[in-house]
RNA sequence: GCGCCUGUAGCUCAGGGGAUAGAGCAACGGUUUCCUAAACCGUAGGUCGCAGGUUCGAAUCCUGCCAGGCGCACCA
């Protein structure tokens, strides 16, 4: 029985059948050996039309190819070996060749019974567990988290959370930064500008004050010196773009268009050179325009260096600096951990920079001992056939790199999990680094394990360019997270305040649910993006009632929880008494279809760690119910067997709903 | 110069060898004595960047080009 509960999923089971019928076909006519092989199982598939049945096989017409016989007898052929008879209607063979599928509605009915008392849903477990480390958010705790960190955190949450669902080992690691020149620059604030009033009654914001204000005049120092070097840049590029202009055409076309595209690309030098020069010039003035600031910047002029040197200091043991760092920590982790409650983010570890710190020089010996490291230009080199330019693990001054920390946190990871996959989920830019670091760890013998680098796009405002505020700065995670509220909120007061017989909620219910409904269309619409793309970022968009929102797919939880409560429904005693689902309108059993493909749609997230599969998935069942609950009464169904079987229906889809919220990091409310 | 990613409806995006390319927004039209109309149903809108190639079949794979983004020895 528990086989038939739950059966992974129904496509892996039709798929079974024709590679079933395909090995007789072979036994029987020895052509249809190579036809038997690899490359058949993929075509079978969902249909995307309703009108071609539920599922349809496409591999009629290839082996009618390297059979040489018309597609529609091979078809035939297929459909005589095929057994189906308990989940399908009779096959049906249709325009070339496509052998299409509709499942038996008695059988859905069914499928859907033996769900309504399974607390998974039917969704059978892994059945070979593997175990995976997630490595994901990975903030730098010296400083405040900002938009940058959400896709991060957010994609490798609810990896983390299939993963386990589908019943793997998944151990989710914060790789935090804690280490870095960062904690130099607070600890050179914390020793020359601390503000004690200001520190004894919040730590975590004037240290947060003391390393922008450290930054900033670290920057400023910067910028004073580079700014000869960007003047001289745009200057040689109104050069370079003035000689251009002045070349006479030559009269050959293909040169004219050669030349004409090189003069655009170095228009668009210039035009960079010019805003970087300008905002470079904006950075100083803000500085200079500001009294205090500009005094602190004249007397602090070797600030950078004094920063590196706390640096040094801190990773050479320094007694005062490591004790300094251990009094931050706290703080800092402290600042980081209140917005992973809010975002109801958790890790299984957090084990930073600072973990790996002594075990760099091992690693570097341990690669030169192996021949796999060489010294080249004072470097220590890992040289690389996949890529042009070594992995360094060791600058000539001696310090070791982030490639060497990620070395490091490999060789830790397999004596403490002994892992079959990592996953980083870091964004798109670092390609190069996982490329290489990949190809080391394997040379250093590593090669069994999984490496995954899951990427993805930048966040960007709707000027096309990467989110920031009007002035320019870059978007703190808590203020993104209070504007969703915020907005949140709006929405669902004039939402009750419309309502025909008069307001719900209290403001305590109001304020509770907009928390969730922020967070959630924030969560969302990041996840629902295919996450190799960059993405528009809109408030309006993703608290948005219609379309694939998570505010959409929350209603539609809401809605049949309305029912339930208007019809004073005992669940409990609803899903024990196993009645049976009718499915006799074409709006149920749209929903009944979808509701069994739950397990396919998980199944496609891990396929390439791609959580908008999800999210269609989520948004394509809430919108077959909102046409469920538009067309088929529950309450006032015509019978009580009806009633019974759609009361079922919706808690099933609710169930289903929840679930898959829950793996997207997203929780439901009863009412909205 | 080399490498990676992206280019699909007016806008924001799905789809990544299968049948007539989808959704939301915006536009237009319809549906509330009935469980939340924050909804539902319908109409209109496309040279899937361009050109070749592979294939029974290409938005999807390959090559070249065009456009944009991002990287490219001692940052993380």
């Amino acid at each position: 029985m528990l086989c038939f509960l739950r059966a992974m999923n129904i496509l892996a089971e039709i798929r079974r059948r024709f590679a079933a019928a395909l090995a007789e076909l072979a036994q029987e006519e020895p052509p249809w050996t190579a036809a038997g092989e690899s490359g058949m199982r993929d075509l079978v598939r969902q249909s995307q039309d309703a009108k071609f049945g539920d599922y349809q096989a496409n591999l009629a017409m290839p082996l009618a190819k390297q059979l040489a016989r018309p597609p529609r007898d091979v078809a035939a052929q297929i459909v005589a070996h095929l057994d189906v008879a308990d989940l399908c209607h009779e096959p049906q063979i249709a325009g070339p060749g496509f052998i299409n599928l509709t499942l038996r509605d008695d059988w859905l009915a069914a499928r859907l019974g033996a769900a309504v008392s399974d607390a998974r849903l039917g969704i059978a477990p892994a059945a070979k567990p593997r175990t995976f480390i997630v490595d994901y958010s990975a903030p730098n705790v010296a400083k405040p988290m900002h938009v940058g960190h959400i896709r991060s955190t957010v994609i490798g949450d609810s990896l983390y959370r299939t993963l386990k669902f589908l019943g793997h080992r998944a151990i989710g690691d914060n790789h935090i930064g804690d280490w870095g020149t960062q904690f130099g620059m607070i600890i050179h604030g914390y020793k020359h500008f601390l503000d004690k009033a200001a520190y004894e009654r919040s730590h975590v914001d004037e240290l947060a004050r003391l390393y922008r204000l450290v930054n900033q005049l670290v920057d400023y120092h910067e910028g004073r010196a580079r700014l000869p070097e960007l003047e001289k840049r745009v200057a040689e590029a109104e050069q370079t773009v003035a000689g251009l202009r002045a070349a006479p055409p030559t009269g050959d076309a293909k040169a004219d268009k050669k030349a004409a595209q090189i003069l655009r690309r170095a228009e668009a030098d210039l035009a960079a050179a010019k805003s970087d020069l300008a905002e470079m010039r904006r950075r100083l003035a803000a500085v200079e325009a500001d009294a205090r600031l500009a005094r602190l910047a004249r007397d602090h002029a070797g600030i950078a260096e004094a920063v590196l040197a706390e640096t040094a200091k801190l990773h050479a043991d320094d007694a005062e600096n490591l004790a300094l760092w251990r009094q931050f920590m706290p703080d800092c982790m402290a600042a980081i951990q209140h917005l992973y409650d809010r975002l109801g983010v958790r890790f299984d570890e957090t084990l930073g920079e600072s973990f790996y710190h002594d075990r760099l020089r091992k690693v570097v010996d341990d690669l030169v001992a192996k021949g796999l490291a060489r010294e080249s230009g004072g470097a220590m080199c890992v040289f690389l056939e996949e890529t042009p330019a070594p992995m360094i693990v060791q600058k000539r001054d001696g310090a070791f790199l982030y490639a060497t920390s990620d070395l490091a946190t490999i060789q830790y990871r397999q004596e403490r999990w002994q892992p079959d996959a990592l996953l980083y989920v870091v964004d798109h830019r670092q390609s190069l680094h996982f490329q290489q670091l990949f190809a080391a760890a394997r040379l250093w013998g590593y090669g069994h394990m999984e490496f995954a680098h899951i990427s993805f796009g930048t966040v960007l405002g709707d000027d096309g360019r990467p989110f920031k505020t009007r002035s320019g700065d870059t978007v703190g995670l808590e203020g993104l997270l209070d504007e969703a509220v915020e907005r949140a909120h709006a929405i669902v007061s004039a939402n009750d305040d419309a309502k025909s017989d008069g307001p719900e909620l209290t403001a305590a219910d109001r304020k509770r649910i907009a928390q969730t409904v922020g967070i959630a269309a924030l969560k969302y619409a990041d996840l629902s993006q295919n996450r190799t793309s960059d993405y528009v970022f809109s408030y309006d968009k993703m608290l948005a009632m219609n379309g694939n929102t998570a505010t959409y797919v929350q209603y539609a939880y809401a809605r049949v929880r309305s029912i339930f409560r208007r019809g004073g429904v005992d669940v409990e005693r609803l899903r024990a008494d196993a009645a049976p689902i009718l499915l006799d309108t074409p709006a149920e059993r749209a929903l009944a279809v979808a509701l069994v493909q739950f397990a396919e749609a998980l199944e496609a997230v891990l396929a390439d760690y791609r959580p908008n599969q999800l999210t269609t998935y989520l948004f394509e069942l809430a919108n077959r119910y909102s046409t469920f609950f538009d067309q088929c009464p529950v309450l006032k169904a015509p019978s009580e067997e009806l009633r019974t079987s759609r009361l079922l229906l919706c808690d099933l889809t609710a169930r289903t709903l929840a679930q898959g919220l829950a793996l997207l990091g997203i929780d439901v409310v009863e009412q909205m």
